[in-house]
DNA sequence: CGACTTTATGCAATCGTTTACATCAAATTG
DNA sequence: CAATTTGATGTAAACGATTGCATAAAGTCG
């Protein structure tokens, strides 16, 4: 080791490791041609590469990140911001994201925002300081500032789970109005008439507005409209949306269809359902969105609209690795959704 | 900004950020002092932290992580290595942990080793370069070297998900013997005799095996054993879950009750026994094991141990904050865990 | 074979903080 | 009030890599 201070007992992250220095004396050559040698093997002779590369195994050196980033301005930190992490959903995409990165040598740092976009910024500004080198976050609503930070630290970044109208923001997702407007005209197909809906809170939260928006327009196309009693908004968790669920179906003419956001809401409405009695996908008719392993197994099955949620991790992480190595990339990226038709979805009963 | 080189356009991160310099310029002082009011704010005079403090919000400043770790050898970054992030369980515990560690100023870095502990120490050695402070690892299987690693690099650490029994490694956790015990303690009362395993499988996967052991244990207290007929491993997915109830339900005498060692094997047993027409919890009894929402929501419900998922990545890192504040901390620390009878047990049809 | 190019390597500056040490003014004390 | 302590601040040396530049050795060509 290249320093033999008493060993700094203070410090219970701090110890003995090696550096660049030890592996150079090992090898017999300077800490350039070890760091050359690392990085750029094709820049050194194949004897003395091969020297260090012993000297490097033989020592378990590992590279002092901190360094390098300070010198070459690059952690191979990507940080990822997601509202949360309770909602499989963001788990499953960030799965997917960080196996994509991994193969490329970079690492996921990981924050949450609970859907508070002031919590969001803070996160963020603290990503930077740990010297992320570009960011994925979830959704198009953000504070203003956010993109002003990112500008001000050169932060490249890519938006999910929705495709920015304006082009303005470089985005992967999928048409999120469309989502709701196929389950809508689903039922109403079916005959339905008399829908509710059961969302997420829309404020700062445009994948939950377009999706309310999706079912608006079906209607309207239909000659409806929706009546504002028969929306119901709560956080995401089954507990709330059963609650919610409940208000709706003990209306005095409660809807013979609910449409909720996503594939939560909708269980947590089966739920309510069955604590009442009625027979899911004939008394009642429920559709999700995002086809979660949650909905499908249900019985009866959840309705409900595949999204692409692996697609978006890998459409993310490729999208940055392209930039930040310089290569051409697709800014905006939209996939295709699909209904998934199951029990949960009959015709009304009347 | 303190450099005003041609704007670095060959570096899509790089970018013009103020740093303590500017701050320093700005209100006055040295860039030490500058340190000092940002880190230690009583050591500097009030006016001039009032001064620094409004220099540095001028700016914008950020600080510059990976010169504060060079220096100060600590990154205020912890590194969790789970297998998987697509399986919900982990990712709330992760979920908790993320919370608790935003609290005190950490963030988390992410990775995922997919049931494979040698890329687990492959994962393990990147987060070391990246200066992680701390590690959490899930369960109690590693590569050997994984400890030497962190013993070299003097990495904190501790395992969750189970309790080391030799008191050698630090872990919060809980006793997975015990659950699948209290759940075939249940399932033998009710008066079950042939009862089925579906297991992860155990190879470098300690949780299941403890699991598996406890199905094995009720059943020698029993005077009961396992048939080895009566296995099944698979890997954790509903799909192959299933396909692997569907052969245990297909033997010439098959159970009357199947173990799962967590709920998704549960519910890829229920969607198994749907298929075939089996009445759960009358022609058949199933239980899983983490009680999730996957499992509750199910018709019947799941009968399944409640774990500390939420407490266990809460305990991890306050364990880990602890340590590296020279706090005293409990390095072993055992949630209790309940068992919650739901429809899907009941007595054997015979 | 001399002039010139290419290739491999070393030297040393640099990245942006933190912190030990030095300094100086103000406050305290016998 | 001189001596001494205390407190606030500045100076400059780290931390461990990367990389532009210099240099030396080897290869190329007319």
């Amino acid at each position: 080791m290249s320093t033999q201070e008493p060993t700094d007992a203070s410090n219970p992250v701090a110890r003995s490791r090696s550096d660049a220095k030890d592996v150079a004396r090992l090898a017999g050559v300077s800490t350039a041609t070890v760091s050359r040698a690392l990085n750029n093997p094709k820049s050194v002779g194949p004897a003395t590469r091969q020297l260090v590369l012993e000297a490097a195994a033989k020592l378990r050196y590992v590279p002092h990140g901190a360094a390098r980033s300070m010198r070459s301005r690059r952690s191979n930190m990507i940080g990822a911001v997601v509202p949360s992490f309770d909602y499989a959903l963001y788990a499953r995409t960030t799965s997917a994201l960080q196996q994509r990165l991994d193969e490329s040598g970079y690492s996921l740092v990981l924050a949450e925002h609970h859907y508070d976009l002031a919590v969001e910024l803070r996160v963020a500004s603290q990503l930077i300081e740990r010297g992320v080198d570009a960011f994925v976050f979830v959704g198009l609503d953000h504070d203003p500032r956010l993109f002003s930070l990112l500008e001000d630290y050169g932060r490249p970044y890519v938006l999910t789970w929705g495709i920015d109208p304006l082009r303005k923001h470089p985005s992967v997702g999928f048409d999120n109005q469309a989502a709701t407007y196929a389950v809508t005209n689903h039922l109403l197909a079916l005959g339905h008439r008399r829908i509710g809906l059961l969302s997420a809170y829309v404020d700062g939260n445009d994948r939950a507005r377009e999706r309310g928006a999706g079912v608006r327009r079906a209607l309207a196309e239909a000659g409806l409209e929706l009546n504002a009693q028969h929306v119901q908004y709560a956080p995401i968790s089954l507990q709330s949306a059963q609650e919610a669920a409940l208000r709706l179906l003990s209306l005095p003419t409660p809807p013979t269809a609910i449409v909720a956001t996503n594939d939560v809401f909708a269980v947590g409405a089966m739920l309510a359902c069955r604590k009442l009695g009625l027979v899911i996908g004939h008394d009642i008719s429920i559709t999700g969105v995002d086809n979660t392993d949650l909905g499908a197994t249900q019985t009866p099955g959840l309705t409900s609209i595949r999204t692409p949620i692996v697609e978006i991790g890998l459409a993310a992480a490729e999208q940055l690795i392209a930039r930040l190595e310089q290569e051409p990339y697709n800014p905006f990226q939209s996939f295709p959704i699909e209904l998934v038709c199951r029990g949960s979805t009959g015709a009304p009963k009347g």
